[in-house]
DNA sequence: TGACGGAAGGTGTGATAACACTTACATTGT
DNA sequence: ACAATGTAAGTGTTATCACACCTTCCGTCA
């Protein structure tokens, strides 16, 4: 067991086993660095999943995409994708109309400010990222790549 | 670039680069993992952060801990530790009294239904976590635990 | 001693997330 | 044709989070 992240916690007795100190040892990880992403784009108004929604969409155009593919395609699971939507779209960031074939699709599009906020916010979330994880090196950088994606398949 | 994570969120255009890919793979895991968690514990009328905190009491059992305390030993950052302690005073699951010389400080303590409802949870989080990770092995578990670490502490 | 800064804790309030439920539309089967 | 089922989206409500501000209390030092 790595005595540094008990210290951290300050946890008095060990983990239960090294399963129990890699889960908790992601958890705090990830949370660090969504709080740092979330302190980075306060700033510009937007939390990281309203980020990561337009990212998404950005990536669509231009043919936009309905709310569940949206749903479906955030880093972190989340029910009630129509109100984070709704927020953006007050926002001017984003717009959504009824139109197609199907009249249950509801197609959200980017706008320019969206796309343009977004644009501008790539130097800002690149830079962070490479303080964040960058002084691993390659190497490592890619064995963490791999097992986490090895925990997420369960393989 | 691993193709499964782009295929995962089905993702049109690559990451920028590693660190990108990394830091997003981290936080999808984690969110993941944290959200079966959140499942498990949701029929005994708990979120993750709510059982966080009920370990964190029975660990510092018998003295209790403030409040500030708590708070920085949470997995995830929290402001406002004070009404998540409130919810669990409500619930019954800690009880909170100032006493000794510093007036200023809140002494926390479990309660015995708390600490009885965590004992019964560390089953089920126990074995969750071997599902969850389990599957890694001893050796790539370490790895993963280490590279974390470093993460954290930037080395 | 008493003014001041800092720390611990709490409160008020708005924003966000989670959950159950409802509406609208499309498809399938009889 | 039309009821049954399934899917997309939205709504209502509650719980939780997050921020700014306030109160109490301790320690320090002029």
């Amino acid at each position: 067991m790595s005595p540094s992240l008990q210290s951290e916690l300050k946890q008095r007795r060990p983990f239960t086993g090294p399963e129990h100190e890699a889960v908790v040892s992601l958890a705090r990880t990830a949370a660090i660095l969504e709080h740092q992403l979330a302190d980075a784009l306060k700033p510009h108004g937007l939390t990281p999943t309203q980020y990561n929604a337009l990212r998404i969409l950005r990536g669509a155009e231009p043919d936009g995409l309905c709310r569940n593919e949206i749903r479906d395609r955030l880093v972190s699971p989340m029910p009630d994708a129509t109100r984070l939507l709704d927020r953006l779209a007050d926002m001017g960031f984003l717009v959504r109309a009824r139109e197609g074939e199907d009249r249950r699709f509801v197609r959200t599009r980017i706008t320019a400010a969206g796309r343009a906020l977004v644009d501008r916010l790539d130097d800002v979330v690149h830079s962070l990222h490479r303080e964040q994880i960058g002084h691993l090196g390659p190497e490592r950088l890619a064995t963490l790549i791999e097992l986490l994606e090895q925990v997420r398949t369960r393989r």
